[in-house]
DNA sequence: ATGTTC
């Protein structure tokens, strides 16, 4: 029986979990059915101490109560910590899992961004200040998920004149997929670290070195384009350029550091309610909590190491250099002073999940989709948001109702009209499953201003196994 | 987002 299944019965993961497993499996082998089996599990959740002394349910039933004790000792917050949304008509379910969030007894303020929808724990597009603690899933799946755009010094025609030659170098030079990573080795200085802060990340070394300068799957992707400046102040004077956008994060290797250390939280905090489960976090002062935060810092590194590569290879194989480069974290928890309500000063710890990072004059990275713009801006440091914004256009549409319902022909035409030329991607990254980018950055005209629009031309995203037709 | 499930 999977762990998901076993917690809605009750059972929460770890130790009752692990037991309720072995006593199930000695049921099966005994001839007892798997509704004989769920029956007795029942029973003992509902009186484990009626089974205490059981030669064979003792075990599990000493872990259930102690999990129950300690359930009991929660007590709410008497008031939700203070949160503010930006956005009209945001899913339901994801304002639910912000204001879960802010009821936290760590929480200290929260922030929704127009972007938003529904998560593990925080909603993506969430961002939570919390004292003295790190919550893994307010960080996300995709540790040190981000951005990063370069310009290259390459005429915007050559977009055109040049395009058999930036297709494959697009191909050659990247790496997509589930479990995807190079034969040979790329090297970077992120593996000189000490990988060994973990005994997680010490076990994750090889794979991560395996997919080192990878780009993955999902919403990843890596694209040509034309920048429009329309600031200098990004540091290129007013003009139309030829850019390289890549969106990636931390891969295998911090998707078990997240798995981890979640799961970790979780069986530190038994006495959350189901409700909160999956925000639970882990306090800094403890050996978890250091140890997740090197581990994240580690994976901020190697997320960064995979652009940097990906990036270096395709203006190399390109022969052209550099002219500007901007990027940022989307996925991430920093160490930050926010001011309280009285205007006094604190060291909070702010979690942004699928958000900018927006002080004043800080510049990031906001994309679109494959067919729709995405912007470079600058924060305008909005202290409500906790210097924060959104970190795209946001999911309008699940994947699973992206597949069932949408046609490569509908999108075929919008790739057409935008002169976007799709190299590989899933039905579910079509423009169609994401809010409308414009709509969204004008939902946050306090929170950013655009230096310069972003145009997608050359797409590259994981293919799904149903190419898209020419 | 990931990659494999005792």
């Amino acid at each position: 029986m999977k762990n998901r299944a076993l917690v809605a019965m009750g059972i929460p993961a770890g130790p009752c979990a692990e037991e309720a497993k072995r006593v199930i499996a000695e049921a099966h082998a005994a001839g007892s059915t798997v509704r004989a089996a769920g029956d007795t599990l029942q029973s003992i959740i509902a009186s484990p101490d009626a089974y205490l002394d059981d030669a064979r349910y003792g075990v599990l039933a000493s872990h259930l109560k102690a999990h129950q004790v300690a359930a009991k000792a929660f007590t709410p917050r008497q008031s939700v910590a203070p949160y503010r949304i930006w956005g009209e008509h945001l899913e339901p379910d994801s304002v639910r899992q912000l204001q879960n969030a802010c009821s936290l007894p760590v929480a200290v303020a929260g922030a929704l961004m127009p972007d938003a929808h529904v998560g593990y724990g925080l909603p993506i597009g969430g961002v939570l200040a919390t004292e003295h603690a790190v919550i893994p899933y307010a960080v996300g799946v995709d540790i040190a998920c981000r951005m990063k755009m370069t310009v290259l010094d390459l005429p915007v025609e050559a977009l055109e004149t040049q395009r058999e030659r930036l297709v494959s170098v697009l191909e050659r030079e990247t790496c997509f997929g589930i479990g995807g990573g190079f034969r040979v080795k790329r090297q970077h200085e992120v593996m000189d670290a000490d990988w060994r802060v973990t005994p997680v990340t010490a076990d994750l070394k090889d794979r991560a070195w395996k997919q080192l300068g990878s780009s993955g799957s999902g919403n990843h992707f890596v694209e040509f384009g034309t920048l429009s400046v329309s600031d200098d102040a990004v540091g290129l004077p007013r003009g139309t350029y030829l850019a390289l956008l890549s969106h990636s994060g931390s891969r295998g290797s911090g998707a078990a550091v997240a798995a981890h250390y979640s799961t970790l939280a979780r069986r530190l905090h038994p006495e959350l309610p189901q409700s909160l489960a999956e925000l639970a976090w882990l306090d800094l002062d403890t050996e978890a909590g250091q140890e997740y935060w090197e581990a994240m810092e580690l994976m901020g590194r190697y997320a960064a190491a995979n652009h940097a590569l990906i990036h270096q290879y395709i203006a190399r194989a390109l022969n052209v250099e550099v002219r500007l480069d901007v990027e940022n974290h989307h996925n991430f928890a920093w160490r930050e002073t926010h001011q309280r309500p009285d205007g006094t000063e604190r060291e909070v710890i702010v979690h942004r999940k699928g958000a900018t990072p927006a002080g004043e004059g800080v510049v990031g990275i906001i994309p679109g989709s494959m067919a729709t713009p995405g912007y470079v801006v600058r924060g305008k440091g909005s202290t409500a948001s906790l210097l924060s914004a959104a970190h795209g256009a946001g999911r309008r549409m699940s994947r699973t109702q992206a597949r069932k319902t949408l046609s490569w022909q509908d999108a075929q035409a919008l790739l057409r009209e935008r002169q976007v030329t799709l190299l590989s991607a899933g039905l579910d990254e079509v423009p169609m499953v994401y809010k409308d980018i414009d709509e969204v950055m004008a939902a946050q005209q306090d929170l950013v201003e655009v230096l310069a629009r972003f145009d997608p031309r050359l797409v590259k995203m994981a293919p799904s196994g149903e190419p898209p037709e020419d």
